[in-house]
Formats: C-alpha cells, structure tokens, sequence
DNA sequence: TGTACATCAGTGAACGCGCGTTCACTGATGTAC
DNA sequence: TGTACATCAGTGAACGCGCGTTCACTGATGTAC
C-alpha cells in the first residue's frame, strides 16, 4: 500500500535513526536489514526503496551523525574542547554507546569498510579536527592542532579500552586519568 | 589418520597463529573457522578437536597474543614508553594490522564480546598499563601510572584514526602530530 | 469540489549463500606383550 | 627388538540457521479532468 510522501521522508528518516542507534550499540554484523525495519516500524522488504544496499545504509547514517547539514544554518559550537572531553569520557557516555561516538563504537570494523564508508569517514575526521582545533590549547595554530589531534585520539582510545575492560574500577581509572592528562 | 604428538602441539600453535593474524587483518566475524583451519594446513573438522567454539579459539588466541607466557621466564622489557610509541604509531604499525596491536585492530568487536573474551582483555589492559607505567615520564607513581594511561589511550585511538581515514597525508598527520604530544 | 485511475511504498514469501558445528569413518601412531 | 591392536586426530559430508537481496502482488495516495 502506498503511503503518503510526509510518511516517506519520516520513514527514511526514523531508519537512519534507528540504524545510528542499533549499529553503534551491538556492530555492524550482529544487527541484520530485517532488525533495522522492524525497529523502525516497517517489514524487511520496504528497505530497498530507500538504499541501495546495507553498506549503502552504513554510509548514509554515518555522514547523517557525523557531518554538518549541507545547510550552513547549524554553526552551533560543540563548545570548547574541555567541556567536550569531560562528557566524552563520562561513565554515562562508556555506558551507552548506542548514543554515542561512532569512532569507538565501531571504529574497527569501519577501518576494513568498502571505500565509500571510508571516504564519509575522511571527511568526519577532518572536519572534527579542525573544529577541535580552534578551541584547543597552544599559541601557535600548529600546536592548537597537534593538541586537538592527540587529544582527541587520546579520548577516543581511552573510551575503547574503557569499554574492553571489565572491572569497573580499571574502567574508570582510564577515563579519569585521561581526562585529569588533557586538563593539564 | 592419526598423527604425532609432536605434530598435535604444532597444529595447535599454528591455529593460534593464522587465527591471530587472520583475526587482526579481517575482523572476528569475516574470517571463518574454515579459512583459519586452511591456513593452517588443516580442513574445518579437525577444529572442535582443538578448540570448543570459535569463541574459545578467540579468548585463547588474545590470551596467546597479550599475555604474558604462565612461566616467568620472559621478564624482557618491551623497551620504554618512548621508544615502544615511535614503533607504535608507524606507517609500517598501521599498514600492517594483522601482525599488530589487537586494540585497533579489534576493539570496538571486543567490546562486545562474550565474557570470557572481556575477561582476557582486562587482565591484558592491567598487564599493559602496569608495564608501561614502569618507563612512562613523571615525579611520583600516581603521575607516571597517568602518563601510562593517557599516552597508551593517544596510541590506540591515534592508529585507529590513522586507519580509518583515507587520504594518506591526513592519517600521517594523525600519526605524527599525536607521537610529537607524547614526546613533549 | 468530486470522481476515476495511474502511481508506487509496503508486504511477505522466496532465493542462494556461507556460516558454526556435528559426526561416522579412516588410517597412522603408540603401546602392550 | 618385533608384532598386534587399541587409540584418536584428521577428513569431508551433512545439519540447521540467519543473512542480504529480489520480486509479484496489494491497496492507499495523489493527480487529471
């Protein structure tokens, strides 16, 4: 049955949604096209009507959580990188990565990804690092950027190895140490 | 057929060897039990008399990888922080991932993992964290243990970054930018 | 504004495929004498 | 040391399963008049 064309562009959008938040909480591999449908109120067989394939649907939610609206409207800061680093190594953030960064939750598998996942990672990062860079730490523009590179990596390794670790206690130590490191 | 004891202790090691390097190249879910016994010289039947699960052979595999040999013997330093870090955050380190750090490599797989993969990986971080606190820069424990945990968290996310990205000059940046923060 | 019909998004059965795992059988190894 | 046989690691066919993807059909939407 035909649905209206507000319905389309809802339904596209909510499988965007859906696939962020189920791919980023249990992998690319362990979340199948039919789980992705049904969680957004839909059958398997309606997918390809709007992507081409799954990594077609990969690509296109990674682009939709990681880079600006082509619309230059939402020059919204993500505030400073201090504020940023303290919510990004956050029990709360270590503790739902369904609604988090992309990068740890499924950086591993993203590295061996086809090229045009690899191509909307390229732009991510450049774009996050340059705007980590105007908000980083040091007097030249080279050292705000090589604080923004290191730091970040440093973020995004410490909330990796914080969700590998099992004792809660370790845990939190790598989140806590690293944090108290990019406050110096 | 039967075959030596000898050759049962070789075929084992050699399990764990392909399954190591073939894991850390392609990911857990893309390399199967089938293509590991081929790499090994062996056909996939001969696999359950090795291993309970491909899970099992993944715990054990890391365990073999990360930790330190039960016996004592090998109190070999793994060099200092500084010295281990120019290694770590190399092109050749990154070009390589299947002979190289299983954090980046598979990390955001391992975070959910089944608890006897978690268990492994925690005794692994401690084991790293401590070795490389031993070497890391600062006055007192507590500041060296910090150095350890936020330069190892800068690595692991540096070369994952480094991976993930496609332009070439771009993931240099990332390698060299985050090795010259740690250097300071 | 009301009606007739062409359009097309959704449904659900079906496809081929590769996976992890099992198991009956084979035949070389290693032991008992 | 030599022989007979019990042991057991390897082989390869087979299993059920869930996956990504396709497609004929359905029926509500939106358009032409």
């Amino acid at each position: 049955m035909k649905i209206s064309r507000d319905d389309v562009i809802r339904n596209r959008k909510q499988i965007l949604v859906s696939a962020a938040r189920l791919f980023r909480a249990r992998g690319f591999d362990d979340v199948s096209v039919a789980q992705i449908m049904s969680a957004s109120g839909l059958t398997h067989g309606a997918f390809y009507g709007y992507f081409n394939s799954k990594d077609d649907l990969i690509a296109q939610m990674l682009a939709n959580v990681l880079l600006p609206p082509p619309d230059g409207a939402s020059d919204v800061p993500d505030g400073d990188i201090h504020f940023y680093s303290s919510a990004y190594l956050s029990g709360k953030h270590r503790d739902d990565p369904g609604n988090g960064c992309p990068y740890a939750a499924l950086g591993s598998e993203i590295t061996r990804a086809p090229k045009a996942i690899r191509k909307v990672m390229t732009r991510a990062v450049r774009h996050r690092i340059d705007r980590l860079s105007t908000t980083a730490s040091g007097r030249t523009e080279r050292s705000r950027r090589r604080s923004a590179i290191a730091g970040w990596s440093a973020m995004v390794g410490a909330l990796l190895l914080a969700r590998i670790v099992d004792d809660p206690r370790l845990s939190n130590e790598i989140l806590a140490e690293t944090l108290a490191s990019l406050k110096i």
